[in-house]
DNA sequence: GATAAACCTTCCAGTAAGGGTAAAGTAAAG
DNA sequence: CTTTACTTTACCCTTACTGGAAGGTTTATC
């Protein structure tokens, strides 16, 4: 598909999904004759997955580790399981605090 | 108490706290003898809560609104009201989307 | 009382992660 | 075949900071 309905479904921005190429953690193919981006089903899947992180202040950086979680079929090695339990922590973390700032809002 | 205190106990850095102060978010008085900036208890609070806010992908904007729903304890009029209840419905949906991404990182 | 460490100040430049707009090529619809 | 919608690169702008320089202040130590 191409990059508007990859961006919609992805509920991200045209800009967004282009400078995700740039900065190469997304890279489509480019269609020689158009030069036209062009996305596969799995790249939208990880657009999504991206944004979703994005939205709670990963970097890209760290958005690059969690898509790596997320590629990754075969979670045997120990270290890529250490940094999933990693990232999770870090997201109950976050899901505390967000409660937390809930509860302060109203009363 | 001094900058590096407030920092400290918000857990945001100095710069932050100082650029707070340049763009009239939390403004402190100045110690006129040293030219420092002294932050009241109650200063604090507010850093602490933006930061919290701020965590959560609430702009500044978003930051000087929630700070007066914080602020305002005579939560009386309707206007008020209607704000807290906008912001609490974000949160919820922030909320709901990070456990979303917890449970597809933990397969 | 000097001095060094640990604060604080302003000023200026740089960064991350995009957003806005222009100029031009391509595709789909009427 | 032209209008409308979508795409490209290129450039500068924005938000919310961060880093560092150059210098004033406070506190601990000798």
């Amino acid at each position: 598909m191409n990059i508007g309905e990859a961006a919609k479904k992805s509920g991200l921005t045209v800009k967004t999904v282009r400078y995700y190429d740039e900065i190469n953690l997304i890279k489509p193919v480019k269609n020689k004759a158009t030069n036209y981006r062009q996305y596969t089903d799995a790249e939208l899947a990880k657009l999504q997955f991206i944004g979703k992180a994005r939205r709670f202040n990963f970097s890209i950086k760290e958005c690059k580790e969690l898509l790596s979680l997320y590629e990754n079929q075969n979670r045997s090695s120990k270290e890529v399981r250490n940094l999933t339990l990693t990232k999770i922590a870090e997201i109950d973390v976050k899901l505390n605090e967000l409660e937390n700032l809930r509860t302060q809002l109203s009363h």
